[in-house]
DNA sequence: AGCTCTTCCTGAAAGC
DNA sequence: TGCTTTCAGGAAGAGC
């Protein structure tokens, strides 16, 4: 399933082949995860892609106005219209491919470009969504998207997680707090964090939110090295498979031993997700004692000082 | 505010 | 062998 690190390989591998090309026609085949393929058909040919970006787990393909047309005068200075935004929910893949190339199945979407390739969505379930949003309503879009987790400080992360009262995971997986973590990166940083995926973030001291933000950068960092983890069938632009599931401690690995510790691997449901810790290494939280009718509120004791 | 449940979709794996 | 059932999961929405 593609998160930050496999969204990054697929961005710089985008990167390398389409900036510059005219896209041609457009054809569709199932438009369910599309929200305005009609405006797509419509409006996308002739323009030219400028840049491919990426926000948490979007790909933004940005377009431009193919200002290349005419002969004779100085062409204008290209215009940002908008961007081709693309999210491959759990199993979808974007590659640069020839034309004549064989179409594998579940690929819904073709880009024609003007150098005999094409830009094809292939999505086998089709949880990945996909439109065009024009420059007018970018900062509409982007406005509630969490924090890059690669860029977001340790004061902000602290702020952000501490004052929540939700477990910790299920604030990782929120795209809203933070963008482009999902069910791998979380459980690996809790894990190198070595925090309970069911902690209650506001419970956590500073030391250990920092230790979390620490592990989250470090994970992303090594995983992107890595080109992504490749978990079932995932694959970057160019049709390659990543790495870093060689190097995951606990995702998937219910059942066999920590490497660090040697305790056995358990999985939990957590925030509606299977959740891989090490019972040795992330103790689970504290039992929250029944409240009785009488008993006193809790105070916690303020832990920033 | 935050939790659980449901929905979307398909293929893989388990069950019979 | 072959059919049926179950499960997985990113995100959004409903309901509590």
């Amino acid at each position: 399933m593609p998160e930050l690190p496999e969204v990054e390989t697929v961005v710089r591998g985008l990167r390398v082949s389409l900036p510059g090309r005219i896209v041609g026609e457009v054809r569709f085949g199932k438009t369910d995860f599309v929200d305005n393929p009609d405006e797509i058909a419509e409006h996308l040919p002739g323009l030219r892609i400028s840049d491919v970006t990426r926000r948490g787990k979007f790909i933004f393909i940005g377009l431009e106005s193919n200002a290349s047309g005419a002969p004779d005068a100085t062409p204008p200075a290209p215009t940002s219209l908008g961007y081709l935004i693309v999210h491959l929910g759990m199993t979808g893949k974007l590659t640069v491919i020839h034309s004549a190339d064989s179409v594998s199945p579940h690929t819904h979407v073709f880009f024609v470009l003007d150098d005999g390739h094409e830009l094809r969505y292939t999505d086998v379930r089709r949880f990945g969504r996909m439109l065009f949003l024009p420059e007018s309503r970018l900062a509409e879009f982007t406005r509630p998207l969490g924090k890059e987790p690669l860029e977001i400080s340790a004061d902000e992360f602290c702020q952000r997680l501490g004052s929540r009262r939700a477990r910790v995971k299920a604030l990782l997986l929120d795209q809203k707090v933070l963008g482009g973590v999902g069910n791998i990166y979380a459980d690996e940083s809790l894990f190198r964090a070595r925090l309970h995926p069911a902690r209650i973030a506001e419970n956590l001291t500073t030391k250990q939110l920092l230790a979390l933000h620490g592990a989250i950068r470090r994970v992303l960092e090594e995983a992107i090295r890595s080109r992504g983890s490749s978990i079932s069938d995932y694959v970057d632009s160019e049709g390659k498979r990543g790495n870093f599931q060689l190097r995951h401690r606990v995702y998937q690995r219910d059942g066999k031993p920590c490497f660090r510790c040697k305790a056995i691997i358990r999985r939990v449901i957590v925030a509606g997700r299977s959740s891989h810790f090490c019972p040795r290494c992330q103790p689970p939280p504290r039992k929250p004692r029944k409240l009785r009718k009488n008993s006193k509120p809790q105070i916690h004791t303020d832990k920033h000082g």
